[in-house]
DNA sequence: TCTGGGGTCCTAGGACCC
DNA sequence: TCTGGGGTCCTAGGACCC
């Protein structure tokens, strides 16, 4: 039987942040806000103040008047998730990193080096706390799913293993809401359903389920409520293309294949205005294009979505002629999306560009470009981004997108 | 002064083909 | 000419996660 932890650091952003600034470790703080912004990740000592992630700026400075609002760093996180990754790849090589503050990690060939799991757990909160100095949660299990849940049940600084025949009691007693999979929309679904313990989850006749959720769904839920889910850690890329070397896009996550490169931005104050928005349509668009360049992707599938003043959104795809990775022709395809939804001037908070159906850039046919004018601006593109990679962000953009 | 940005996966309905 | 069934692809939207 697999043997998986998952290693969960603390508070990620507000913890690199406290560590490089030893003046905010002691008082309450959160790292996100600005204009319309959220928190991103709040230190202990907010949270005692009731500020939570994704929580409104505005509410958390109200809730926590005298707590200390820093502005996102998301290179140095970056860069403190590699240096983690790496302290976690000199303790096994199958590390499969889940998002920039969390992996999973493959320990059943561990013990050969320590007598139990509980060993492995502590060395690996050890070896963070003292070479990266940072607070960190491991959970272990049989599968991801249990090591998640138990991470979470230890969080924050602790470290908690559930035996394979222990899973149905550790899971059991929760409320479903508690699965990692079941959100707030399922969660009230189910407690309609008069569903509201994990333990009445696993014991509802299948066919219930099914009816009220699907298949899949309903199939699915009946695994999480059983802790029954995959071992497998995808640290390899196995018979796939690596992804390009160096920083960027190789936001790739291990082992996964990238589906979709997206980009979106809120404005400033709502706007109607059409040469607003579409110029905030372009600015999306050339950080689309630039990160599938940089991912060597080319896609052929453009969505163009919308959140409007009153928040309810909208989206709209289409499948191009060809592939592209340009950012003209991204722009031009999301406002012909645009121009076809006749929309009555509405007021718009938001507006998103997506480009999915992705193929790797080495090996996909790229339509010429039939118009001559048009085809100077690969190259200009191309130009930009060498620039970029030299000299950083910031340092070239189109006339158009300047402010 | 309410509510970001980056993703993945699933479902349902319609088009289309056999 | 009428009819049914199944498979697949595309699109829109919802749910969820960090």
């Amino acid at each position: 039987m697999a043997v998986i932890a998952h290693a969960d650091l603390d508070a990620f952003y507000a913890s690199v942040e406290a560590r490089r600034r030893p003046e905010l470790r002691h008082v309450p703080m959160w790292v996100g806000g600005g204009h319309r912004g959220v928190v991103l990740s709040a230190n202990y000592l907010a949270r005692e103040y009731g500020v939570r992630g994704g929580m409104p700026a505005q509410q958390a400075k109200r809730l926590c008047p005298h707590g200390v609002a820093v502005k996102p760093d998301m290179e140095a996180y970056s860069e403190a998730s590699k240096a983690v990754r790496d302290v976690l790849g000199s303790i096994t090589p199958f590390v499969e990193m889940a998002s920039i503050d969390e992996a999973y990690l493959d320990i059943s060939g561990c013990f050969k080096l320590y007598p139990d799991a509980r060993a492995v757990g502590a060395q690996l909160r050890a070896r963070i706390a003292s070479e990266e100095s940072l607070p960190c949660t491991v959970g272990i299990g049989p599968n991801r799913l249990v090591a998640k849940m138990a991470s979470n049940t230890a969080k924050p600084d602790g470290l908690l293993v559930v035996e394979p025949e222990a899973v149905a009691d550790f899971l059991h007693p929760m409320q479903v809401g508690q699965l990692h999979g079941i959100g707030p929309a399922t969660a009230a679904k189910l407690n309609q359903l008069g569903i509201y313990t994990v333990g009445e989850l696993a014991h509802v006749r299948p066919q219930t389920l099914k009816r009220a959720f699907g298949p899949k769904s309903g199939e699915q839920l009946l695994n999480l409520a059983w802790g029954r889910a995959s071992a497998r850690v995808a640290p390899a890329f196995g018979n796939r293309t690596p992804p390009p070397a160096g920083d960027g896009a190789d936001a790739a996550k291990d082992g996964r294949e990238m589906v979709s490169v997206g980009a979106q931005e809120t404005f400033m104050v709502d706007t109607d205005d059409p040469k607003i928005i579409s110029s905030e349509v372009l600015r999306v668009s050339s950080k689309v294009a630039h990160r599938m360049r940089q991912a060597q992707k080319l896609g052929t599938v453009c969505t163009l979505s919308l959140r409007f003043a009153n928040f309810s959104e909208l989206s709209r795809s289409r499948t191009l002629a060809g592939y592209t990775d340009d950012e003209g022709e991204i722009h031009r395809e999301a406002m012909r999306i645009f121009a076809s939804m006749k929309l009555d001037r509405p007021r718009i908070r938001r507006v998103g560009v997506r480009m999915s159906g992705l193929s790797d850039a080495s090996n996909t046919y790229l339509q010429p470009v039939l118009d001559e004018a048009e085809r100077g601006w690969r190259e200009a593109e191309r130009a930009v981004d060498k620039a970029i990679q030299r000299f950083g962000t910031g340092v070239m953009s189109r006339a158009a997108l300047i402010r």
